[in-house]
DNA sequence: TCATATGGTTACCTCATGGATACCAAGCCG
DNA sequence: CGGCTTGGTATCCATGAGGTAACCATATGA
């Protein structure tokens, strides 16, 4: 059996769609598609405009990135070396979804913040 | 359209949408609205829905879920006791953007999956 | 009296992750 | 020679997420 096509079992730990949501909730990974969404940009660009990520942690997320087939990482061997991050295709059509939770966050960040200060209001007491 | 709400410095920890991101890809929270999508349940039948996840963790995402009003918690003080699970109309809205990951997923699956082969390949005689 | 059922809580442990810091390689240039 | 640059690694450590197992409160019913 080489392809099972849809139907994912989504209960299941290897469901694709947790691996996407896990990606996506990854702490730095969404600042790194946004930091890419206008074009290539070099290693200590991207650093800089994250801000507060260490080098080993935004190869980390780089590279994670890189082998799922999201961005591409290209050197050119000059002197002193350059390398450059850029959404492939398949990354880009991320950021459509990435879209729909902003949207959603836009539209209920409101009613979130309100019912945790609300529910904490109510747990102090009980 | 004619509110500009918060403008968010998606860059900042604090964006909200970063706070749902990391809700959303969370292991247990995709499993807990798929369990709950039809209908309140209860804490066990949510457990044995789920499967694998232990009680204190289940409880700990249901009290976070709670806290951010995406879902209710209702005890009905019978013995033994009876709790339902049930999301709350907000809670409900988050489904749409859920069914978005879950396309996305399925039409790139396949693709990230041979990506990280192809990549796994080609590193390991780095 | 004691088991049973539900819906948890609590204490404890482990291991992965994140982060801080220091260091490196290559080559040009002064 | 030695310092400058970029794009990382290497190393160590603290934190915390998540899991295991034991326990609890309550009332019913055998």
């Amino acid at each position: 059996m080489d392809t099972k096509p849809p139907a994912f079992d989504v209960m299941s730990p290897e469901c694709p769609s947790r691996l996407i949501l896990q990606r996506m909730g990854d702490k730095w990974t969404p600042l790194v598609f946004l930091a890419l969404q206008s074009g290539p940009r070099r290693f200590s660009q991207v650093r800089s405009d994250i801000g507060g990520v260490t080098p080993k942690v935004l190869t980390q997320t780089l590279r994670a990135l890189e082998r799922d087939g999201l961005l591409t990482r290209t050197i050119y061997p000059e002197v002193p070396p350059r390398v450059e991050y850029e959404l492939t295709d398949v990354g880009a059509t991320l950021l459509g979804p990435f879209d729909v939770i902003r949207d959603w966050a836009q539209t209920h960040a409101a009613q979130i913040l309100e019912s945790r200060d609300s529910f904490d209001g109510r747990t102090e007491h009980r």
